[in-house]
DNA sequence: TTTGACTCTATAGTTGGGTATAGGCTTTAG
DNA sequence: CTAAAGCCTATACCCAACTATAGAGTCAAA
């Protein structure tokens, strides 16, 4: 297990440092060793876990919904029955997630079926509610 | 078409009629006719557009973005060419956002895989990194 | 015709998720 | 050995996206 100090792990995950440091206080990573200097010191495994949050963020997870995430693998408390019930939870709202960007992308490619790349005028394409037909 | 004031169309829509104003002030949604009282009157095509943008916000687009994808169908100025052009960059997007979202749920589903809900503590699962393998 | 719900503008406050700065200690490369 | 780079805490600031409040006008039902 290599141990990185913060900036090192901040360079490895694109992060900043002061991310980092916030993302511990807000509780969203744990608290890691210090060295007698009183500098960070966190295992590799960090890594996957700031990328994993960032990975999470970009996927229109807030903070807290990743938290519950991670609780899944880090809570000592937990055991396997919770573990499932709570994957299986949020399965279900991945799935509808997938589910709802199906739907946008079946309305931004029916939008761009009938208004082709051909140059004609957009009033002439006669579209305009393409994007909004599945959203009610 | 149906005219309705700011609060008949935030009860329609689930917002707050000050999000509504807020929507207007920040260009989200165009500025509507008024009554000679100076009240907002929105035609019902409206509705589809406020329940649209919390659509989209729920799938992790910001206002901005989603500012883009309204402009693809309100831009008075865009021809076909360009409309289609834009539509492909944001079905990329989208389709990218589908996939990432996949790997997400493949991870959950071997977590509960390897801690089937059968009450051991979670000690004994070892899954712990389920969830992180395919983040990096 | 009055009362209560609704609307208006303007302004300020809040929450989530950071980012920046100051002032000081530690580590490391030359 | 020293200077630059890195780290520490604390505090303040920032942007996006609301949300609340004040003070005043409007509308609809009893």
């Amino acid at each position: 297990m290599k141990h990185l100090t913060i900036g090192k792990l901040a360079a490895r995950t694109g992060v900043g440092v002061e991310t980092i440091r916030y993302y511990e206080r807000s509780g969203f990573l744990p608290a890691p060793d210090r060295l007698p200097s009183g500098y960070r010191v966190y295992g590799s495994a960090t890594i996957n876990k700031v990328r994993f949050i960032r990975e999470a963020q970009s996927l229109g997870f807030s903070l807290s919904e990743i938290s519950d995430l991670l609780s899944l693998t880090d809570d000592p408390e937990a055991d396997c029955a919770q573990v499932n019930e709570r994957a299986q939870t949020k399965l279900q709202e991945i799935k509808d997630k997938i589910h709802r960007l199906q739907l946008m992308q079946a309305s931004l490619e029916r939008l761009a079926k009938y208004c082709p790349a051909d140059e004609q005028p957009l009033s002439e394409c006669s579209i305009i509610n393409h994007l909004y037909r599945r959203e009610d």
